[in-house]
Formats: C-alpha cells, sequence, structure tokens
DNA sequence: CGGCATCCTTTTGGATACTG
DNA sequence: CAGTATCCAAAAGGATGCCG
C-alpha cells in the first residue's frame, strides 16, 4: 500500500487489496490448503456459494497466480485447483481471520445486544 | 469457524466472518488505528467510498463493537469514531493482507500478464 | 464434470436534496 | 458537520438451459 493511513484508489496494491480482500477469496483458498480439489468439490465445501460465484472468484484467483487450475482430459473432464506458493502465503492472515470469529464471537453477539437496544430505547424515546 | 475445512451458511462465526471479510471494514479500521477520527476525516483517507457505503460500514463495525461511535454535542455536532480494543484485535490480520499485497505485488502482476497471454493464444487458437 | 450464456430479479452504488 | 431520504443507474446474484 502506498501509504497504510491513506488508500488512494489508483494504487496498484490498493487495487490488488480489493479483488483478494472478499470472503469467496479468502474462504476457497482456506479449503484449498488441504490439498488440490476439484470445482464441485469445492463447490460442496463453501455453501451459500452460486457455480457463477465459483468460477469467478476461481478465475480472479488464478490470474493473480494464487491457484492453479489443471484439466485432466478425462471423460468427462475432471479439473483440479490447487494453491500456489504465492496463494500459500496468504493463508497466514487468513486464518488469523478466521480465528478471531471464533474467539470473539460472543463478545461481539454481546455487543450486538447492547447496540440493539441502544436502538430500541432510542426510538422508545422518539416515540414518547 | 465450525469446522475450518467447511463453512456452513447458517454457521454463526460464518456469518461473521462474512460481516467483517470487506475491504471497507479494513481499511476503516487500519486508518482509525493512528487514532480517534471524525466522520468526514475518515471519508477523505479512504479515496473511492461514498457516505452512504461509510455510515453504513461504521453502523455494521459500530454494532459489531469493533468501532465506537462518539457525539460531541457542539454546534454543529462532532461525531468521533474510535477501535475498541475488540477492534484492535483485528488490526493484526489486517495490516498482514496489507503487507501481503506491498510485498507481492510484483508477483501478481506477472502472473496476470502470463494469464492473460494465455487467454489471448487460446482465443488465437479458437479463430484459427 | 465443469463450465458458459442468457434472462431476470435483487442489491448495491452514486447523485442529489434536505435536516438537526 | 454528520447524517437520513429518495431516486435512478449499475452491478451482482440466482435460475435455467446447453455444451464439449
Amino acid at each position: 500500500m502506498c501509504n497504510p493511513q491513506r488508500f488512494h484508489v489508483d494504487c496498484p496494491s490498493r487495487k490488488l487489496f480489493d479483488q483478494i480482500a472478499d470472503k469467496w477469496s479468502m474462504m476457497i483458498l482456506t479449503v484449498l490448503d488441504s490439498g488440490p480439489m476439484r470445482f464441485n468439490a469445492i463447490r460442496r465445501q463453501l455453501e451459500g456459494i452460486t457455480q457463477k460465484a465459483l468460477t469467478q472468484t476461481l478465475r480472479r484467483l488464478e490470474r493473480n497466480g494464487l491457484v492453479e487450475r489443471e484439466v485432466i482430459a478425462t471423460s468427462p473432464v475432471a479439473v483440479q485447483y490447487s494453491v500456489t506458493e504465492l496463494g500459500c502465503q496468504l493463508k497466514g492472515p487468513f486464518k488469523a481471520l478466521y480465528k478471531w470469529t471464533v474467539d470473539n464471537l460472543d463478545e461481539v453477539e454481546r455487543a450486538r445486544a447492547a447496540f440493539d437496544q441502544r436502538i430500541e430505547e432510542e426510538e422508545e424515546r422518539l416515540r414518547a
């Protein structure tokens, strides 16, 4: 990043950041961590993803050199995806994020309850 | 995460992950790292964000207990946002992500060039 | 099996105007 | 200043059908 305190839209690393800082990219890379996997196998792991989104995200990951796509010419064809060395380096930060969500879920839920109650009270006050 | 290898849509930590794994959240938290900041100050740092998106993201961050919102009753009012202790713990993983984009930009761009050329060649082959 | 193409719906984004 | 409300355009998401 050009300057960690200032994010310019046309900064190349900012643009790259925009491309990798999304949940599907992170989840795909995490899932592929356990080894090469085929298209539909990945899909089954990522509940809620559509084939369209999976295809798009895999393409972007491939283009950015984070995953490798290998076509195995059987019939019908099999396509295997695996994490590259470059993509491997991203796993650390991603896993730290996952871990955070697990470790802090309770505290977040307390915060939510408190927030929602503040809103509730606020609305109550306005109606009165 | 219920199981790091399998992401269920209704898993609470997966849902939480969906809420924090977006670029604006990450950038806001990073920008606020240097200290409390007012609405428009944050906005100026985050080139490309709209007021709508900033408001929404700040609300979500506040609801999840990651940032604190303080209204200072001057005239006109000032509103200060700051990172909570909880939000502070997320900075590590986020910064690791930023660092990765900077460190690996060159390699990613080489990968992109290679990918784009493969596509180009493929299309060439099809036209022939 | 692993896609791409199409169509349609829903969400998001941006611009503008207004308010305490 | 820090928003909310509104409206329109643009993008993303989902369903379906087809193909090598």
